[in-house]
DNA sequence: AAGACCAATACCGTTTGGGTATGCCTGCGG
DNA sequence: CCGCAGGCATACCCAAACGGTATTGGTCTT
């Protein structure tokens, strides 16, 4: 699990969709596909229904998805934790 | 910065040893030196003041260490929150 | 003064990650 | 009923990141 899956993993979770969510993180669709996939593979566990709409959060994504945000907010608040405690 | 430059910086400074720290994450040492020093690069700071015997923490990387090991923890209980909430 | 220890660097091979092109499926409009 | 549009998945390729081996430089000890 990296960083990066997590961030895309939000961002398709917000998104509702890995097409809006590639624009969303500049990157192009395939790659965040393929995160997502490994994300599932590595937890065990289907994160997302696949409709013909887009991606819907199944029950364990739901759980992640606030997870993952914690994570994120805790990663990106390193730089002020490093400089003044 | 990754979640493996952080395992690497908690490793160097619980271990004072880059060395150390290496056969502990099973990885050599070069690799371990070079994320350390991108991780200082990234954060602008100085994380470990080089002495002869090893390296040892600054004020700044004391406060990364308590702040890595939060982030680090939170990572490996995704799978137990993906599961069961 | 020589050897030991440790971190830093050079260089190389492998792996990972992203991009482009394309296929497949579903739902909609004619 | 058929073609078209929208969305995810896959194939293939290239560049960047990562780790390993070998070596250097510097300091402490004897």
């Amino acid at each position: 699990m990296s960083l990066t899956q997590l961030e895309y993993f939000v961002a398709v979770a917000e998104s509702g969709s890995v097409t809006r969510a590639a624009s969303r993180c500049a990157v192009s669709q395939p790659p965040l596909t393929r995160q997502i996939r490994a994300l599932e593979d590595e937890l065990c566990a289907q994160l997302f229904e696949r409709g013909p709409r887009g991606m819907a959060l199944t029950r364990e994504g739901e759980r992640l998805l606030v997870h993952a945000r914690s994570v994120l907010a805790l990663v990106r608040a390193t730089p002020r934790v490093v400089r003044s405690g």
